[in-house]
RNA sequence: GGGGUCGUAGUUCAGUUGGCUAGAACGCCGGCCUGUCACGCCGGAGGCCGCGGGUUCGAGUCCCGUCGACCCCGCCA
């Protein structure tokens, strides 16, 4: 049925031809886009990843019958000339309007099924459907369009670090299971029954190793793997830009990666300014009660407790009394929000955690709800979050940073509901100053907030036992809109300050040595001061995209559960297989 | 592990208080048409109403369970 490819040799995409083509002949091979049979005429679109060129087959006795066997998604070579068309026939929405292709010769090189849903146009298909059909997905414009970018921006990296003298070096997929952090995927060993290699969640002490070993700057576009459950920003298996340098201070890291930044927004004709601006994560939770705050609209959270300490309202005092916090934020042009519009905001906050959120309009006489608080508080609150007479003050009391942080929540969901955040605003922050370790009250232990390979800053680290809450780490997040698509720190380089690391973890001796044994000796071969980061190459593709999720830029992309719908994967394997990784399944 | 939204032709959806012989648009198939470009016009085919159970004279619609997609919490150094 198909015809041969043959001697066709393509001489332009589908996206190339001009007017300046006009008279020469051309052969385009790419999928047929959309046929208009007019009768005794009939027009092809043919489409490749470059674009769509109009092919006309007209007074041609011999093509005809192959013209109108053509279905969407054949496969086709054309032979022909350019022509122009004539003025009432450009067309100002193809890039090739001015001109068309008068075949002379069609080959239909495949057929084709009719696709479960149209590669022509836009119009929406559930997830599922295209999850299942990636590869048509693919062809469309939205997928072509993400995952060219994707292809700029790892491009663009490359040159960039190239350029600053950093070596990309690959470093294993096959590799051990490091503490802490997330959850391994586990491969099981078959010439050595019982053991497992780990999927690296991130080559961190891989890059490490490389600046003890004198590569001084490395960098690697690289996969990382975390069994943990999917979001949309989030995807077992991701791809980092790691990065890592000797001598490096939190300054380098920063000067390093905005002008990355700023080739990167290039490649969506966007001009950034640097440097961006800096925050510690005190603040960060105090302000926005987020550790990643989205700076582009307003909502700041301020400290209202000093104003209810003495308060008529029992329930505020109370708590203030109890080293508890009353923190709120101004909605603005919130005083017109209706009462039952309120019952569900209220509503809405108790669902994210809230014990109660109280709301004060301005200027009204105080309603039932609020009377018990005190007149001359809410004043003070109301000057206090700057709330004008639209305005409308949210407050919550509990304890501090978890206060906070649930005001952050609500101040996000606000944000969307009232288009506060412009999706055409890139607000870029550095969080830094994030505390070195946290206190896990399940199992009454300190966990590294970032990863225990992290430094301390040295004003901090002789309370490393004493208070280990206060200990400040050398880590900092790249934070963009609200979303963290970097981090990194200042890594340890002494081995004796790593051990008092592992100590406080609470990991012991021994079991620092069988788990990474390795990495605490080379550490004790003159390993020079290093830090480096991870970018979040999915999230910035998404964010470059205009996308909410990462699924969008990645071409084959897992469900929330954790399932390839168009492989199939993960799947059983067969009793073989099993016997040979000395697996059994557990009854 | 928990909460929420959704599931009806190939696709996107509509389907009132339970009365359905389940509709629309696009796509698909056939016919007509020599300048269309989301071509147009005429005709046609196409449904386990996710799956299983229950209530009912009667279920796409109500109830229970289950599966799947998506969003959120937990989790993600």
């Amino acid at each position: 049925m198909a015809d041969q490819l043959g001697d066709l040799t393509r001489t332009h995409t589908c996206g190339a031809l001009r007017a300046e083509h006009v008279g020469t002949p051309a052969v385009l091979l790419g999928w047929v886009h959309r046929v208009r049979d007019l009768g005794g005429v009939t027009f092809i679109d043919v489409r490749d990843r470059d674009g769509i060129s109009q092919v006309v087959v007209r007074d041609n006795d011999e093509l005809m019958p192959i013209a109108k066997r053509l279905r969407s998604e054949y496969v086709i070579g054309v032979s022909g000339v350019v022509q122009r068309r004539s003025d009432d026939t450009v067309n100002a929405k193809l890039a090739t309007g001015e001109v068309e292709v008068l075949a002379r010769e069609i080959r239909v090189l495949n057929e084709a099924k009719t696709p479960p849903f149209q590669i022509s146009e836009d119009a929406p298909v559930s997830e599922e459907v295209r999850l299942r059909y990636r590869y048509l997905d693919l062809r469309r414009t939205r997928l072509q369009q993400n995952i060219g970018l994707r292809h700029r921006v790892a491009m663009a990296t490359r040159r960039y670090f190239d350029a600053k003298g950093f070596w990309e070096i690959e470093t294993p997929i096959l590799t051990k299971s490091t503490p802490e952090g997330a959850r391994d995927f586990l491969v099981p060993s078959r010439a050595h029954p019982g053991e497992f290699y780990a999927l690296p969640q991130s080559p961190q002490i891989f890059k490490q190793i490389l600046m003890i070993a004198g590569t001084d700057r490395y960098f690697q576009i690289a996969r990382c793997f975390r069994d943990e459950d999917q979001r949309a920003d989030r995807q077992l298996e991701f791809t980092q830009v790691d990065v890592e340098m000797s001598f490096a201070r939190p300054e380098s890291i920063y000067e390093l990666i905005e002008p990355l930044m700023q080739q990167l927004f290039k490649e969506i004709g966007r001009d950034i300014s640097i440097p961006f601006r800096r925050m510690a994560y005190a603040e960060a939770i105090a302000r926005y009660g987020s550790d990643k705050p989205d700076l582009r609209c307003g909502l700041e959270i301020v400290e209202l407790s000093d104003l209810f300490a003495d308060s008529e309202f029992r329930v505020f005092k109370q708590i203030v009394a109890g080293g508890g916090v009353v923190r709120g934020f101004a909605v603005p042009r919130g005083n017109s929000y209706t009462r039952s519009q309120l019952d569900v905001l209220v509503d809405q906050a108790k669902q994210m955690g809230f014990t109660g959120l109280i709301w004060v309009r301005p200027g009204e006489p105080p309603l039932s709800s609020v009377k018990a608080i005190g007149a001359p508080s809410l004043g003070a609150a109301l000057t206090r979050a700057g709330a004008s007479s639209d305005d409308l003050l949210l407050m919550a009391a509990g304890a501090g940073e978890a206060t906070s942080k649930l005001l952050g929540q609500l101040r996000l969901h606000i944000a969307k509901k009232e288009n506060l955040l412009d999706p055409e605003t890139f607000t870029f922050l550095w969080v830094n100053d994030f505390p070195l370790l946290e206190y896990h009250e399940d199992d009454g232990r300190w966990y590294s907030m970032h990863h225990p390979f992290t430094s301390p800053r040295e004003e901090d680290v002789e309370r490393l036992e004493s208070d280990p809450g206060s200990v400040r780490a050398k880590a900092y997040d790249l934070v963009l809109n609200g979303s963290e698509i970097g981090g990194g720190s200042i890594r340890i380089h002494d081995s004796a300050l790593q051990a008092r690391m592992f100590k406080r973890l609470g990991i012991s001796d021994e079991d620092a040595k069988a788990r990474f044994g390795f990495f605490l000796e080379a550490l004790e071969y003159g390993t020079p001061p290093h830090g480096g980061i991870a970018l979040g190459v999915d999230r910035i593709v998404a964010l470059l995209a205009g996308e909410s999720s990462i699924r969008e830029v990645i071409a084959f992309p897992k469900t929330a559960n954790a399932i390839d719908l168009m492989a199939g994967a993960p799947s059983p394997v067969d009793e073989k297989q099993w016997r040979e990784l000395h697996l059994r399944q557990q009854k």
